[in-house]
RNA sequence: GGGCCAGUGGCGGAAUCGGUAUACGCGCACGCCUUAAGAGCGUGUGAGAUAAUAUCUCGUGUGGGUUCGAGUCCCACCUGGCCCACCA
């Protein structure tokens, strides 16, 4: 008998596993659904090696989430699956010398296996594996309509290079210049790529944010990196030539301190700018540059580079002749890739003029007042001040100034407003093996025909496809209509670095017939990027199974389709049933990382715009609710494979199990913090389900709680769910817990065991020795059902944390039908938890002095409370001799005796 | 360089609106139990003064301010973390 106290873990959780997933308690009907709720986590990537502790961390405050919507009465689906494809999957096959293909299935089942060990209330009817066909037709389907829409194009441009994943990156991708997924340095390559033109969303992505409920630092980080600035590109007349340099800036007001004019070294003028005696140095400075990488080109830095071009261009403010450079500090993608230069108030641009010795005017004053001429840094005022040595500007603040020089600006014909943003297009190839193949077929042919058809229209065609839908069919590609194109299985499918991915050695592959003329023709080998997949799989998951199960053919879905007679929006063969989405979506809350802040974020929320552009979804935004969990630390840093301080999840759950270490995440700290995970603090959860299991398992031996006893544990109780419940919602669920555990700590410090009469000395009462509790004869006392109600109400509270322990106690001890997380979420009457009696602080001169307790009523009559802190002792002491001047009252709570 | 966030016991962290700072847990100490150890149970635990569970002083990174009253609000600074970064 004794031994039986502690808890099997092993036993009770497996148990519960496997029937929940028999009886279906977390597949909702996801047809019929009334009350759908969509909780989703961002899903993983299989690549790792397994699941850890952060994983478990996230995940387990979703799920607790959504096991606390379920008991509030909602139809909740929780999906799962697998961000299989893409360079991430790839890099990890590659380092362990073995087929992505063979990794994914291999790791996928691990995954599951410690999603499920989690006791985690996923839908696993309904799962998603991006690297499976069926899946990624639709990412390829996703990538035709952009195309049709005119915002997939393709343009030779200066892009990321990664020469340790052989493949160019999207500007996201590139963290402090180095590669996101190998942290190798990127370098700087002229290539042509295909682009999505994320670009035309920017303002749209910007205002949609003012809509949606995500923590403020994320919106704060889309909003930066979308950086929408307001400015006026200026046209510049070059001295003697026909060429005009256009110099993009948002601080027109400082022209008349302009001296110098820089160009990129990517700039189209800067070589041709260069005068006969120049020409050598400038070459030879444009060669230097782009063979260095964006990291060596920073890390130099601050040491600013550069070389005459010996042309000058012309200031028509004051017609002044401002000397034409090149540096490399100007970047090609900012603005117009020139730079006007003002000295006296951009820190760059006075660094440049130093080594250079370029003039330097000063035409703002500070509010330090400093009017001297400007020799050192510290004196560049960029920030405030008023205008000097300006003209008609003489005298304005910066502000005014902006607005007047823009307005003269484009009234002489000088240059036009601009807005200018730090998003570009997102560069979707990927010279890589692993992920959808781009399903784009070009024809030289067509290509030729297209070029004299350019011509024809005036247009110099340079592989940029223009936004006019008409267009596209003109420059020699076409979409692959026959879906999918199936990424073949490639033994040797390693990087090559050439440029082009793997399938670009597979003629198999890549010769097909031209759509449009019959000709030869030649597919796309390039793959799209991952965060393609996982920019629309929230759309796939509730569908998932409907729409093939619709479809009445034999053959299999990734054969049936026949864009000719396919109705686009049959549930038998879309990537979406449109009736399930219309239940099911948007997403009612998202969990996940915040890392992702402006990465798959925000290529999500581009998606949905595009797909809600085109009529496919109606609605804009994904995710209108987001919430960024933080951080698992451990010894005081940030779990990593290379720190060697990897919390694997399993071995806890082996030896402490689920419910403990669910318990024990959620508890360590707030769910948006940074906690650090400790081996002694989960033992301690561990004891603390120990002594619950104890109050349930030997619940039938409490036959009293004295009348005062079962009062406080009625009010703790109703006090307890108003807490956990407020806090649930607020994702505060260590605050929650810290408040079960108190109530725990109540309900044993009332149980009064029986000396039980029928067992001899193993009985329970011999168990607990505590010399404070006091044990009496069966006969003289009687159960009270506030005890009763208090352990269902305990189990369910539970039930979030701890599913397993919670629901073997709710059917084996307390009797109740299965399930505990089918069951309502219990509710409390504010009257009742609110306190009967309440401690007064007394202060004297805001010092406390004296704590009254008072009964809640009459702690809110002031008088009542006055008179009885001043009968109390240390209070009339410190009132002696002094004159009141004031008493604060705060009814309920305190009262201040205010005497200076 | 820019943006955001945070500094509370030995540790993780509590503290709705400005109103008893340190809830809950870990750790530690002591006690009970035990032949012993462990487990379990109980008590204590911010620092200092003190015979004292009475009482007093100090105390939420530093310095100032507002207020009857500040962890919370304002100003300046210091430290740490995260994100972005030669963005014109």
């Amino acid at each position: 008998m004794g031994k039986q106290i502690s808890f099997n873990h092993q036993k009770v959780e497996s148990k519960w596993q496997k029937l929940w997933e028999e009886i279906g308690t977390y597949t909702p009907d996801i047809v019929k659904a009334k009350k759908a709720f969509y909780n989703l986590w961002m899903f993983p990537y299989p690549s790792a090696e397994g699941l850890h502790a952060g994983h478990a961390f996230s995940s387990t405050g979703s799920d607790v989430y959504g096991r606390f919507m379920k008991m509030k009465g909602y139809d909740v689906f929780q999906p799962i699956g697998y961000d299989a494809f893409g360079i991430h999957s790839e890099n990890y096959a590659l380092s362990i010398n073995n087929h992505p293909k063979e990794m994914i299935a291999r790791t996928t089942k691990y995954y599951e296996k410690q999603l499920k060990s989690l006791g985690h209330g996923y839908d696993w009817t309904r799962t998603v594996n991006t690297s499976e066909v069926d899946y990624y037709r639709w990412t390829q389907w996703l990538f035709a309509q952009m195309f049709k829409a005119g915002l997939a194009y393709r343009k030779a441009a200066f892009v990321n290079w990664c020469p340790s994943c052989k493949t160019v990156l999207a500007d996201e991708q590139v963290i402090a210049g180095e590669c996101e997924r190998c942290g190798h340095k990127v370098e700087t390559k002229e290539l042509e790529q295909w682009f999505f033109r994320i670009t035309d969303y920017a303002d749209r992505l910007l205002g949609g944010l003012e809509r949606i409920d995500w923590p403020e630092k994320i919106k704060i980080a889309q909003r930066n990196w979308i950086g929408r600035k307001e400015g006026i590109n200026i046209e510049y007349k070059v001295k003697g030539r026909k060429e005009k340099i256009i110099c993009w800036t948002s601080r027109p007001d400082t022209n008349f301190g302009a001296t110098f004019i820089v160009l990129s070294p990517e700039h189209p003028f800067a070589q041709k700018l260069a005068t006969k005696e120049n020409t050598q140095k400038v070459k030879q400075y444009i060669k230097d540059s782009q063979e260095k990488t964006k990291e060596e080109r920073e890390a130099e830095g601050r040491e600013k580079t550069g070389v005459f071009t010996g042309s000058y261009a012309i200031n028509d403010l004051n017609g002044k002749e401002m000397p034409i450079w090149i540096s490399d500090f100007v970047l090609m993608e900012v603005g117009s890739g020139a730079v006007v230069g003002v000295p006296g108030h951009d820190k760059r641009d006075f660094e440049f003029a130093k080594r250079y010795k370029l003039p330097i005017i000063r035409v703002v004053v500070g509010s330090d007042n400093d009017k001297s001429p400007m020799t050192k840094i510290e004196q560049v005022q960029e920030e405030e001040g008023t205008m000097v040595n300006s003209g008609f500007l003489n005298g304005m603040n910066i502000a005014k100034a902006i607005g007047a020089m823009m307005d003269h600006i484009e009234k002489k014909g000088w240059g036009r407003k601009k807005t200018s943003y730090h998003l570009r297009d997102w560069l979707i190839s990927r010279q890589r093996y692993w992920g959808p193949p781009i399903p784009m077929i070009y024809c030289e042919k067509c290509a030729q025909k297209s070029k004299s058809w350019f011509a024809l229209k005036g247009i110099s065609f340079k592989g940029v496809l223009h936004k006019d839908q008409s267009d596209w069919k003109h420059a020699g590609w076409y979409p692959e209509e026959n879906l999918p194109v199936e990424l073949p299985y490639l033994k040797n499918y390693q990087p090559k670095g050439t440029g082009r991915g793997p399938l670009a050695g597979h003629p198999k592959f890549y010769e097909v017939k031209c759509p449009h003329c019959g000709g030869t023709a030649r597919r796309e080998t390039d793959v799209s990027d991952t965060f393609l997949d996982s920019s629309w799989y929230f759309l796939r998951y509730p569908s998932v199974g409907i729409a093939e199960s619709a479809s009445s053919g034999s053959s299999s879905p990734a054969k049936r389709d026949d864009s000719a007679t396919r109705t686009r929006h049959s549930a038998a063969d879309f990537a979406w049933d449109p009736e399930i989405t219309k239940r099911w979506l948007p997403v009612n809350l998202y969990f996940g990382g915040a890392e992702h802040a402006v990465l798959h974020l925000m290529y999500a929320r581009f998606v949905t715009q595009v797909l809600y552009d085109l009529k496919h979804i109606n609605f804009p935004e994904p995710f209108p609710r987001f919430f960024a969990h933080g951080l698992v630390i451990k010894d005081g840093a940030k779990m990593s494979k290379s720190r060697g301080n990897v919390v694997n999840p399993d071995e806890y759950i082996k030896k402490y199990g689920a419910d403990t270490l669910r318990l024990y995440l959620m508890f360590m700290g707030p769910m948006d913090g940074y906690p650090d995970f400790r081996d002694t603090g989960i033992e301690g959860m561990r004891r603390f389900l120990e002594r619950v299991w104890d109050l349930f398992v030997n619940n039938k031996d409490v036959i009293l709680v004295e009348e005062k006893d079962s009062r406080e544990v009625f009010v703790k109780m109703h006090q307890t769910i108003k807490k956990v419940t407020e806090d649930m919602e607020k994702f505060q669920y260590n605050t929650t817990i810290s408040a079960i555990m108190e109530f725990v700590n109540l309900l044993r410090e009332k149980a009064v065991y029986a000396e039980s009469a029928s067992s001899g000395s193993s009985s329970p009462a011999k168990r607990d020795d505590s010399a404070t509790r006091t044990r009496h004869s069966a006969s003289s006392y009687i159960r009270c059902a506030e005890w009763d109600e208090a352990l269902l109400v305990l189990a369910q509270l539970l039930a979030p944390f701890a599913s397993h322990l919670a629901e073997e106690v709710w059917v084996n001890v307390l009797g109740q039908k299965p399930s505990v997380h089918t069951s309502s979420w219990p509710s409390y009457t504010k009257e009742i938890a609110e306190k009967e009696e309440v401690t007064v602080a007394v202060q004297v001169d805001g010092k406390l002095r004296a704590t009254l307790k008072l009964k809640a009523q009459n702690s809110k009559l002031k008088a009542e409370v006055v008179k009885a802190a001043k009968k109390e002792k240390n209070v009339a002491n410190w009132l002696k001799g002094k004159e009141t001047r004031k008493v604060v009252f705060i009814p309920g709570k305190l009262v201040n005796f205010v005497t200076k």
